[in-house]
RNA sequence: CGGGGCGUAGCGCAGUCCGGUCAGCGCACCGCGUUUGGGACGCGGGGGUCGGCGGUUCAAAUCCGCCCGCCCCGACCA
């Protein structure tokens, strides 16, 4: 709870992300350097997101398990890219109940290795394929720069591991939840993102093809809010993941993995959003309704409070909140829950009760515009339909922006312009050394080729030769 | 690790250059009363030994040395 004014989202967005992020409880520093303490209000919208993903991952034939946090270091050293990218960044336990240990363990910094190595000892014929396991749990990677959300030494996901017999249903496997990933994002989250792949430089460090949600955040720089990578054969030879097919021959098996962190919190934060504090889509929000009841004498407490009551009851369907504190006024009431980004108030006092209305104010539309008195009357329906409308116009807003950010430069010239406020999508050789350039001239990085590829083809932005792709170019976090 | 900044009450800060009623301010917190449809007000309270250790001095938040920690900008990243 704060009475303290918010830094102009416009102006310090970062400053007005770290702060939106403390004073909405979501999440606080902890004593450890680089990592957090996820709060209650923080915590419940992660599990409204849990929810949204678990659900989908059953329907499509998913299994959760887990394994463990502690992975023998020689595992991470047998394939080489995965060693190469995660090195720098582990955790390395050497003591153990006070003796140092024959070989140190690794704080897993995602579970492929592992997890392949047990795959290995479960699958023997192709009547055990395919594996759809994914798990919840954490991870560590000891980051240089850390940021709430975004980027913590420690922090919680689900990491979906699968292996399969043929190339083609594991490729399909990767597709099928990058569009799961989408679904939640542009449905449940109202984040619109661009599902893509992933260049070679920027793939995940073991995978023969990463993919990507990229969304665009409110300072436009991008942030990639969910991978799905097709690993081949990489881990399977790695970890002997072998098996018999019909054939009776001896195959390695394909395998996938697919992640999405409580990062995507801060993409929901960093989407939506003003100046006023979060604004929390309908569906993930942990406090859909906030009711302030209205009253100054004892009298008018017991009307209100009447029927406050029945509005309660009548409302237990959504995520209803009262909120009947008597040490703070109705306006602190106000700016707080809408500091903490709850998508629809509902405020009731005497003139309410004299006329069997209740006011509506709706989080996205501030002040004014977005207060409403409607009647008592099928209160339930009223609200389903303003949150509904809630959700809608959060995604409609976030994919204009994305848009009215998004530029088609005719040259590299005008790709170096661009960039400083927005991306920019356009054709690519495919040549590291063009994304290098880029990258040196503007700290934009490519974050992805859409699926959705335009027909024909085009010459490449950097160097002018022909090209197949169009990608977007994009400072990132 | 390179560059910059900073550790004084729960939070945000002033005080440090020019050692000595400087341990203070705002918010938060507690009590009482009046308030309550857009961040209420009055009065009265509780709480810190100034990041740590050592040194200089009659005297250190203030000067000196070492150490620890944090934040911002770079290379890395879900």
């Amino acid at each position: 709870m704060s009475t303290d004014k918010l830094p102009s989202r416009s102006e310090h967005f970062s400053e007005w992300y770290n702060q939106v992020v403390l004073k909405a409880e979501l999440a606080d520093y902890a004593p450890v350097r680089g990592c957090m303490v996820v709060r209650p209000y923080g915590w419940a919208l992660w599990e409204n997101i849990q929810k949204g993903l678990d659900r989908r991952f059953k329907e499509t034939g998913h299994e959760n398990a887990a394994f463990p946090l502690f992975i023998p270091m020689h595992f991470l050293e047998k394939e080489k890219e995965h060693v190469e990218g995660f090195s720098p960044e582990l955790a390395v336990v050497t003591v153990g109940g006070g003796e140092v240990l024959e070989e140190p363990l690794v704080v897993r910094p995602t579970s492929e290795t592992i997890i392949g190595y047990m795959y290995a000892k479960w699958i023997k014929s192709y009547r055990d394929l395919p594996i759809l396991i994914n798990q919840w749990g954490n991870v560590v990677r000891w980051e240089m720069r850390t940021k709430l959300f975004l980027r913590t030494l420690e922090f919680y996901w689900q990491e979906g591991h699968t292996a399969h017999a043929t190339s083609a249903e594991a490729k399909q496997e990767t597709l099928q939840m990058l569009d799961v990933y989408s679904d939640f994002a542009i449905n449940d989250a109202a984040v619109p993102v661009i599902p893509g792949l992933k260049s070679e430089r920027e793939k995940f460090a073991g995978a023969v093809r990463s993919y990507t949600i990229e969304g665009m955040m409110g300072d436009t720089r991008a942030l990639q809010s969910g991978t799905s990578h097709f690993l081949g054969q990489n881990f399977a030879k790695a970890f002997d993941i072998q098996f018999l097919d019909s054939n009776n021959e001896l195959q390695y098996a394909w395998t996938t993995s697919w992640g999405l962190s409580t990062r995507f919190i801060g993409a929901i934060l960093m989407t939506h959003g003003d100046d006023q504090g979060l604004i929390l889509p309908p569906k993930l929000a942990p406090i859909q309704v906030v009711l302030v009841p209205i009253f100054k004498s004892e009298d008018e407490k017991t009307k209100v409070m009447s029927v406050v009551e029945g509005v309660k009851d009548e409302l237990k369907d959504f995520r209803l909140h009262v909120d009947d504190r008597t040490e703070v006024t109705p306006g602190f009431k106000f700016n707080d829950w809408e500091m903490r980004g709850v998508p629809l108030r509902i405020e009731i006092g005497p003139r309410d009760v004299e006329k069997n209305s209740v006011a509506f104010a709706r989080r996205d539309k501030p002040g004014r515009e977005g207060k409403t008195f409607v009647s008592q009357d099928q209160l339930t329906a009223q609200v389903a339909e303003m949150l509904e409308r809630i959700q809608a116009s959060l995604y409609d807003r976030a994919l204009a922006f994305r848009e009215s950010n998004t530029h088609n430069p005719k040259d590299y010239d005008e790709l170096r312009e661009v960039v400083k406020s927005g991306w920019a999508y356009s054709w690519w050789c495919g040549d590291e050394a063009c994304e290098q350039q880029v990258k040196d001239d503007t700290k934009a990085t490519t974050r992805c080729m859409p699926l959705d590829q335009p027909q024909g083809e085009g010459t490449c932005i950097v160097c002018n030769r022909p090209a197949m792709k169009k990608i977007y170019f994009a400072r990132a976090y």
